[in-house]
DNA sequence: TATTGTTATACTCTATAACTATA
DNA sequence: TATAGTTATAGAGTATAACAATA
């Protein structure tokens, strides 16, 4: 009986735990990241839509949202309809760092997947959509 | 071109998140069980080993170490042949804890993969040894 | 009153640097 | 000297509780 449970489970822990080693000094951090492509994809979001987007809490998110707002990348504005929202958006400089992020993807990430055969690649590719359920769920 | 690089790595942070968030109070983390169920599968390990292991500097594990000795799961001895290292084996009260989890395995996880089509299920199964490869490189 | 966001505070996990003991 | 572990300290990411403003 496979019963992958908790070796699938140890696994998802260590490559997180591997993913976040990488991230070099001053680099935009994967939480960040997610936020910067969320509104890149979907316009503007208010604060809760961010925090629940990526499952943090409003105040996890604030914090996320103000750090972008100093490096320069995201706006805040209040909502014109209803003055308890706020607008979240990009400037032309988190514009800037999406598309080139997206242009030369992840660089550590895409390397280590560049090394794995096509059928290793398909097996992530078909397993990603049933992950994010999971996430989801 | 399909790409999945961006997706796959935000993906894996999301349900990372997810996974953490299930930590009830007083609860074993997923580090911790990692530690504890490497030892109970290979016997008992220095501090060092254990750190390669989970891809964790030395003071993290020791950390970690620590809270287990404290909660009565892990016992640490100075090594008869060589006294710089440590031998960190389980208590009676840690091997227990280990048969207990395995025996009825993660709830939430178990219950969030039950729900899964078995074609799904079959997608994990075969991406789980690539993630590893992946955590490992 | 309920909703949206923010501030204050604290906890967990992890790291780096410096130190101790032993080989 | 080099190695194994430990202690001290700091930073990132997250949470809960309390608060303010608006609907």
């Amino acid at each position: 009986m496979p019963e992958p449970s908790t070796d699938l489970r140890l696994t998802l822990v260590r490559i997180a735990r591997r993913m976040r080693q990488q991230k070099a000094e001053g680099e935009v951090g994967d939480g960040q990241r997610s936020v910067l492509f969320c509104i890149q994809d979907r316009g503007p979001q208010t604060l809760g839509a961010l925090a629940d987007n990526d499952l943090v809490t409003p105040p996890s998110m604030n914090r996320t949202v103000n750090v972008l707002i100093e490096r320069g990348y995201l706006t805040r504005e209040t909502s014109t309809v209803d003055a308890r929202r706020v607008s979240i958006d990009l400037t032309d400089a988190g514009r800037t760092w999406v598309r080139e992020t997206r242009r030369r993807r992840d660089a550590w990430f895409t390397t280590r997947l560049a090394k794995l055969t096509p059928e290793e690649r398909d097996a992530l590719a078909l397993a990603e959509p049933v992950l994010r359920k999971l996430a989801e769920s």
